[in-house]
DNA sequence: CTTAATCGGTGATAATATATCACCGACGAT
DNA sequence: ATCGTCGGTGATATATTATCACCGATTAAG
């Protein structure tokens, strides 16, 4: 692990509910010493990456980011280019749609299209999703390159709800089914209201860029708009995937209509 | 300097024409060694900051900037604050309405609302503003703090233009001149076409976020324009540090339109 | 008005990651 | 066939970083 390493994975810290951290606290969080810490942070705002309110002294995320957002986007516009398939998805199933992007060993959300209906699901845009809880997260384990998966599948993981899965030997079962069928399913493992199901997006060179997926109100879903549903979320995926200018990599095939058995 | 600002200075290499950048690229533009580029390079890969094309080897911007633009817009939602007052300024002055950031010793472009006439001023989205050459970067330079500003005062500035101002006494009696106004005025400097004028938005301690700017067809520009839309730009640049939360500190005063002489 | 615990930050020294160099096989152009 | 470039590797001298105790400033409790 190198200084740089450690200095970014600093920024991994902040979430939803964290959105900004003082020195003592990032010491403690990371299991640096508060001096190194210090030092790191320093890099990180005059970098940008870093902003230090002048009041109280704490750190939050800083406006370079929005700066790199624009370069990639001008570089790679993949936020004009999935928003319009989320949002096609959401209309057609009205339930909430979502998109996640693997990138620095995280899956986290980018988009939200939400749901219409009053009672929703509702997804926090920019958090992090569960490898072993999320349809999107089995999904990106499902159809990544086992040697990336691999370091995932070796994670500590938590048991949101009884039916979560944490044993690496069940969700590898699972996994193998959701090759078969071509998308995965995650019925109430994440939150016991919602039942999701995600197909992957593929980059250039057959890569998983990351997942598009639908979250549902738990107590809607059937076996028969499981099928439907996760024909709709395989076309939004495999849509991406090409306006991507990638082209879906031969050991994927979309499920067949006959393959697709209904899920337990 | 350390390892960390370092690696993070890499990333400054990216821009609108450079979007991609290989290894021995990278060791000639920053000076670094080839095989400490590397090291740095692959942490920030690791970290999702970079990604690394599998054909050519190339680096571009990653992924985790989506991730962390987004958290932050969720702590400080400034795009979606900023975007109806610079829609605001466009409507009303029919020119190309854009704002700037300082973020890691850059100014530079997160919004541009384009002009809806036929000729218009273009800005580069997500491009870096010299100081010495735009109202914006002008703009910066007479509101920031002296200790701030001062780092930047000592550049080497570009001549773009016959009329752009590189010398630094010349620029600081302008500064002095803006300062008085409450605005800045950059004519036929960085193009030789467009003519910007600038307004100062500030942050909860009464630094320099960033500005407002309308950036003007340099030929359709009188004295009468000036004192129009330099009104309207304060409003703009006005409403956003309001919008912000924060208040227009004591030493910024809007000039009052007796104060406003034309510009030559 | 103490006392104690926290905060952000500093500075010296030991330990460790980094800078530098030559070198590798692969690819493309001449 | 030769040259120059590419991305990447590995050994060693060196410079940066980790660790520790410590600082003054705040804050809350007694």
């Amino acid at each position: 692990m190198t200084t740089v390493d450690k200095a970014l994975s600093l920024l991994d810290h902040f979430s939803h509910e964290q959105t900004d951290i003082g020195l003592s606290e990032f010491a403690r969080l990371s299991g640096f010493d508060k001096s190194a810490a210090l030092r790191m942070l320093s890099a990180l705002v005059r970098a940008g990456f870093l902003e230090q309110d002048a009041q109280s002294r704490r750190y939050r995320l800083g406006g370079s980011f929005l700066r790199f957002a624009r370069l990639r986007e001008n570089a790679f516009p993949i936020m004009d280019l999935v928003r319009p398939m989320a949002q096609r998805l959401n209309a057609e199933t009205q339930e909430t749609a979502h998109v996640s992007l693997y990138a620095g060993g995280r899956l986290s959300t980018i988009i939200v299209i939400d749901s219409p209906r009053v009672i929703r699901a509702h997804v926090d845009p920019g958090m992090n999703l569960p490898f072993n809880a999320t349809a999107s997260g089995l999904c990106w384990l499902a159809f990544s390159d086992p040697s990336l998966s691999e370091r995932h599948l070796n994670e500590d993981f938590a048991q949101y709800q009884p039916g979560t899965l944490t044993e690496r030997s069940a969700i590898e079962a699972n996994l193998k089914r959701f090759r078969e069928l071509g998308f995965s399913v995650a019925e109430r493992s994440f939150d016991d209201d919602v039942s999701s199901i995600a197909a992957p997006i593929f980059g250039g060179q057959g890569e998983v860029w990351g997942c598009m997926s639908v979250a549902c109100v738990a107590a809607r879903v059937t076996p028969q708009l499981i099928r439907e549903y996760s024909q709709r979320v395989m076309d939004a995926a495999q849509g991406v995937t090409q306006a991507l200018g990638a082209s879906v990599p031969s050991h994927y095939r979309q499920a067949s209509a006959a393959a697709q058995r209904v899920v337990a």
